[in-house]
RNA sequence: GGGGGAUUUCCCGAGCGGCCAAAGGGGGCAGACUGUAAAUCUGUUGUCACUGACUUCGGUGGUCCGAAUCCACCAUCCCCCA
C-alpha cells in the first residue's frame, strides 16, 4: 500500500484585522523565500481591494500571494471550496521548495484547512431559500425542531435563534445523506491537511488595536473606498445575497451612498463594526489552545516591527519550522 | 414680553402615582461557532456585604402610606405669538 502521505507545513499568522499579520507574514516570506497563502473570506473577492485590505500591486510583485481574487464577489465562496483549493495551493508551493506561509483572520477558513475532511461542497440554495421561508413562516423554533428530528446532536448545539445556521445544518443532512454530527467525526478522524505552526499577533492593550484600526478605516476612506462600493453596487453585489455583500466597510458605506446617512455617520458606523469583528475574532482565536502568541505591545508600549518579526522567526526556529 | 413643549440610566428612547433599577434599540463587556463566517447567535450592562439593601430619572422644596410619574419655584433647550 502507499506509504505515509506527505502533509505541507507551513507557518500560519494569525490575528484580529488591523493587528499587522500581513506585514509581519510578507517579511518572513521576503526573508525565507516564503509564498503567501491568504486566509480570508473576504480577499477571495475580486473587484474587493481597498475595503479588505487588500494587498497592493507592488507587495504582490514583491511576494507571490494566493487566494485572493479566486471568486467574483456576486457567487457565493465557502469554506469547503477554500480548504481544498488551499490545501493544493499549499503542497504546490512546497513542491517548489518555498515556504508557505499563512496569513489571515478567518479562523473557520484555517480551521477547514487544519482539520480537512471536506469533501463535496453540499449546497443548494433552493433548499436554503425554502428552509429560510419555513422560519419566517412557523419561527425559529418550529424549524429548530425539524433540525432535532434530523440530527439531535447538532440541534444541541446550535441555539434556536441562530436560523442561519439551523438552516445550514439542515441543508447539509438532507443534501449528504449523513447527519452533520457524522459528517464532523469523519472530518476529525480525517488526516489533517497541513502541519502548521500558528501564530497569533496579539494586543494586551486594546485601545492601541483601535486606534489601528481607525487609522486604517481612514486610509481606506482616502484610497476609494466610496467609489469600489459604489462600483460593487452597480454591479449587484447587494441585490443577490451574496457573502461578499456581507463585508465590513461596504455594509456601512451603503446607506450614505443610498443618502440614508452622512459619510461621518457611516464612517463612524464602520469604525465600529470594525472593531466589533476584531473582538469577535480575539475571541475565537483565545479559544484555540494551538495558537503561540506574540505581544504586538508590552507594558512599555508598542513593540517595533522589527523586534515582532524577530520574536516570530525565533519562534519558528524553536518549532522547527524554519532553519 | 406672552403661550406651549421638552429635560430618563454611556447614547437614543419608552414610562405618566405603587407590579420601576426603570421596556426597546444602540454602544460597551464577556462568550459560542467544523461546511455562507468581515456572517450568525448567546449572556451581561447603577452600586454593594447581590432571592436583600442602598443610590438614580435636570435642580430645590412640597403633596401623598408611596413619585421618574402630581404641585411650586429655579436652570437649560425647542416651538408659536409679539
Amino acid at each position: 500500500m502507499s506509504n505515509v502521505k506527505h502533509i505541507p507545513r507551513a507557518i500560519a499568522i494569525v490575528g484580529s484585522t488591523a493587528s499587522g499579520k500581513s506585514a509581519l507574514a510578507m517579511e518572513i516570506c521576503k526573508r525565507h523565500g516564503g509564498e503567501l497563502v491568504s486566509m480570508d473570506s473576504m480577499q477571495i473577492y475580486r473587484g474587493m481591494d481597498v475595503g479588505t485590505a487588500k494587498p497592493t500591486e507592488i507587495e504582490r510583485a514583491q511576494v507571490v500571494h494566493h487566494m485572493i481574487d479566486v471568486a467574483e464577489p456576486t457567487e457565493n465562496y465557502s469554506c469547503g471550496a477554500y480548504a481544498q483549493a488551499a490545501t493544493k495551493v499549499l503542497r504546490e508551493i512546497e513542491s517548489r521548495g518555498k515556504l508557505p506561509v499563512l496569513c489571515g483572520g478567518t479562523g473557520l477558513y484555517l480551521d477547514g484547512l487544519l482539520r480537512g475532511g471536506f469533501g463535496e461542497n453540499y449546497a443548494d440554495p433552493a433548499l436554503r431559500a425554502q428552509l429560510e421561508d419555513f422560519a419566517d413562516a412557523h419561527g425559529a423554533n418550529a424549524l429548530h425542531a425539524r433540525l432535532a428530528e434530523l440530527d439531535p446532536e447538532s440541534a444541541a448545539a446550535i441555539h434556536p435563534n441562530n436560523v442561519k445556521r439551523v438552516v445550514r445544518a439542515i441543508e447539509i443532512c438532507t443534501l449528504s445523506g449523513k447527519t452533520k454530527t457524522e459528517l464532523d467525526k469523519l472530518s476529525r478522524e480525517a488526516d489533517p491537511q497541513v502541519d502548521a505552526l500558528v501564530i497569533g499577533i496579539r494586543y494586551n492593550n486594546r485601545e492601541v488595536l483601535y486606534d489601528r484600526i481607525g487609522r486604517r478605516v481612514d486610509i481606506m476612506l482616502q484610497e476609494g473606498l466610496v467609489q469600489e462600493t459604489e462600483r460593487l453596487w452597480k454591479a449587484g453585489v447587494f441585490e443577490v445575497n451574496a457573502t461578499a455583500a456581507g463585508a465590513i466597510g461596504y455594509k456601512e458605506i451603503l446607506p450614505y451612498l443610498q443618502g440614508h446617512i452622512s459619510l461621518q455617520q457611516a464612517t463612524e458606523d464602520l469604525k465600529t463594526a470594525t472593531r466589533r469583528y476584531a473582538k469577535r475574532q480575539m475571541t475565537w482565536f483565545y479559544a484555540k489552545p494551538w495558537v503561540t502568541w506574540i505581544d504586538a505591545d508590552t507594558g512599555s508600549g508598542m513593540r517595533s516591527f522589527e523586534e515582532i518579526v524577530n520574536i516570530c522567526e525565533n519562534t519558528c526556529k524553536d518549532k522547527g519550522f524554519l532553519l
